[in-house]
RNA sequence: GGUUUCAUGGCCGAGUGGCUAGGCAGAGCUCUGCAAAAGCUCGUACAGCGGUUCGAAUCCGCUUGAAACCUCCA
């Protein structure tokens, strides 16, 4: 089998998977910052990185995936006062800060569960970091590469420049930044327009606050995510992903800070998820063509033209490779939708069926080929994570699952081994590594399966004596309500839920 | 302005120096009381212009178009 290769953003190039504690996988993932709901944009990463530590999983490896939430507003804007975003916003709200993250950590936990994405091992807060974070920076002005203006710290990244690579992330060339980087506007105590923040002085008021060697304040936006992932994962660690917006500045200044706290690279492969655009253009907030989670799911906005599950939206992100950009529009979520049916139904189909051979010989050539286009799938994954190219195999296996429960295959054809490896991957990946999972009946199952056996016999009953405007209304109207009939081969009826 | 990326059939999207991607939509056929589902078959694409090559949509150059980052952003 193939060994696993990971496009590595910090050498732009694929590079074969070796972790640092063999067996074992650290792995930090930006997660979100809880002053407002996940749009659509923001599914991406987490629906990505889920498969990348399912996967690992899978592989063996025992991981420790740690992702964060950004409790605490900070952020700066050039030429303005650091204001925070949380209690900005919570103001408005009229809600305590900390409810508001509550609020938004909550319906982000809800979504990441609606979208089958497993646990993170270690979930820390921001706000629940501060002090890691005041000592890594009174590290960073121990070494000297940073600075106290009136009750802010800064990292001096010209400093930094002059003995490492500040760049070696984004490509870019510090030089160029200082030359191009916008006019300021009054402000600055920042030596160099590069340098960023790692502490910043609180206004009177900014609610959220805390105490630090240099007065009260609030930690600058990169340093949360070294300190945590050093704090749990090393101060080296295995993969760190997050979306491309993030490289610059976001990623390359961690880096920056980590290098001269830790002394090392913090991350050895750096993966990068592409944007979700609408009518070609990223999905954000400052383009305000966002679309929230729970609009997706309801439908309950202007540019949708119906809501879409959870699972169809899973399944659309990993119908394309994650690098790539993945263009938004109704069409592609409805074909998304009709996909996700067939493969599903096929699974399931493949789930019911049993081995069965009368001795009879074997269709070489197929046995042949189902057995490659499962082989195929391990090489897939490890070639950067092709979920694309895991799906495709997957919907060329569906005619075979369909022929052989309709007869146009009989079971003989292939051989035992061969089935058992088909109902192995299809689980395998689908479910285990791909995480699609529809969502089952509750517990009032069994009562709603025997309603509908009930109407499916009466049905029955009214085409024996060819009364087909009874049975045509039984099913036109299971149908309204989201129920489809479909006569088998066989004469046995089954169904399945719309999905709407 | 700087840095970088992309340009594939009606739509979404893989991939590769010469061999069918796949999905959705569409057409025909089979099955069926009808329908749905399912099965079979079909379109034959790779922005434009040059170049390298026996051969390029895949490599190089130019042109055009689009996007991302440079500022909070997944």
């Amino acid at each position: 089998m193939s060994e696993l290769k990971i496009y590595n953003s910090i050498h732009r190039q694929k590079e074969v998977f070796t972790p640092i504690t063999p067996g074992h996988v650290g792995m930090y993932v930006c997660g979100p910052t809880v002053s407002g709901e996940s749009h659509l944009g923001h599914a991406r990463p987490y629906i990505t990185f889920d498969v990348v530590n399912r996967y690992l999983r899978f592989l063996g490896y025992k991981v420790r995936y740690v992702r964060n939430i950004t409790d605490a507003g900070h952020f700066e804007e050039e030429g303005r006062e650091a204001e925070d975003k949380i209690s900005k916003k919570a103001i408005l709200e009229k809600l305590e800060p900390m409810e508001l993250v509550q609020k938004y950590t909550n319906l982000y936990h809800w979504a990441m569960l609606q979208f089958n994405n497993l646990e993170p091992s270690i979930e820390p807060t921001a706000t629940g970091h501060i002090i890691e974070q005041i000592e890594m920076i009174k590290k960073i002005m121990e070494k000297g590469y940073a600075y106290e203006v009136d009750g802010s710290v800064y990292f001096d990244v010209k400093k930094y420049a002059a003995s490492y690579d500040y760049g070696i992330l984004s490509g870019r060339v510090l030089e160029d930044m200082l030359e191009t980087t916008r006019e300021l506007e009054g402000q600055d105590e920042k030596r160099n327009k590069a340098d960023f923040a790692l502490w910043k002085k609180a206004p009177p008021e900014h609610i959220m606050r805390w105490p630090s060697p240099w007065g009260e304040g609030f930690p600058g936006w990169h340093i949360e995510c070294s300190a945590m992932s050093a704090k749990y994962l090393g101060s080296q660690f295995d993969i760190h992903g997050g979306g491309m917006d993030l490289q610059f500045p976001h990623h390359e200044c961690e880096i920056a800070q980590s290098e001269i706290a830790h002394g090392e690279l913090m991350a050895r492969y750096w993966m990068h998820n592409n944007m979700i655009t609408i009518n070609g253009r990223k999905m954000g907030k400052s383009y305000g063509n966002t679309i929230t989670l729970t609009e997706m799911f309801s439908g309950n906005n202007p540019q949708l033209e119906k809501g879409y599950s959870p699972m169809v939206i899973r399944f659309f992100v990993l119908q394309t490779h994650y690098r790539g950009t993945l263009d938004f529009s109704n069409e592609a979520l409805q074909a998304a939708e009709k996909g996700l049916q067939r493969l599903w139904a096929a699974y399931e189909v493949l789930q019911k069926l049993t081995y069965s051979s009368n001795g009879q010989p074997i269709n070489e050539e197929l046995d042949k080929q189902v057995r490659q286009l499962c082989a195929e799938l391990p090489d897939f994954m490890n070639d950067d994570f092709n979920t694309a190219k895991v799906m495709a195999n997957l919907f060329e296996l569906a005619p075979v699952i369909n022929s052989l429960k309709g007869g146009q295959i009989k079971m003989h054809e292939i051989s035992e081994d061969t089935f058992q490896l088909l109902q192995y991957s299809w689980k395998t990946y689908l479910v285990d590594i791909l995480g699609i999972q529809m969502e089952v009946l509750g517990t009032d199952e069994d009562k709603l399966d025997g309603v509908l056996q009930m109407l499916i016999n009466m049905r029955k009953e009214a085409k024996a004596r060819k009364d087909y405007a009874t049975s045509d209304k039984i099913r036109n109207e299971l149908l309204a309500v989201g129920i489809q009939l479909k006569d088998e081969k066989d004469g046995s009826v089954s169904y399945s839920i719309v999905q709407d």
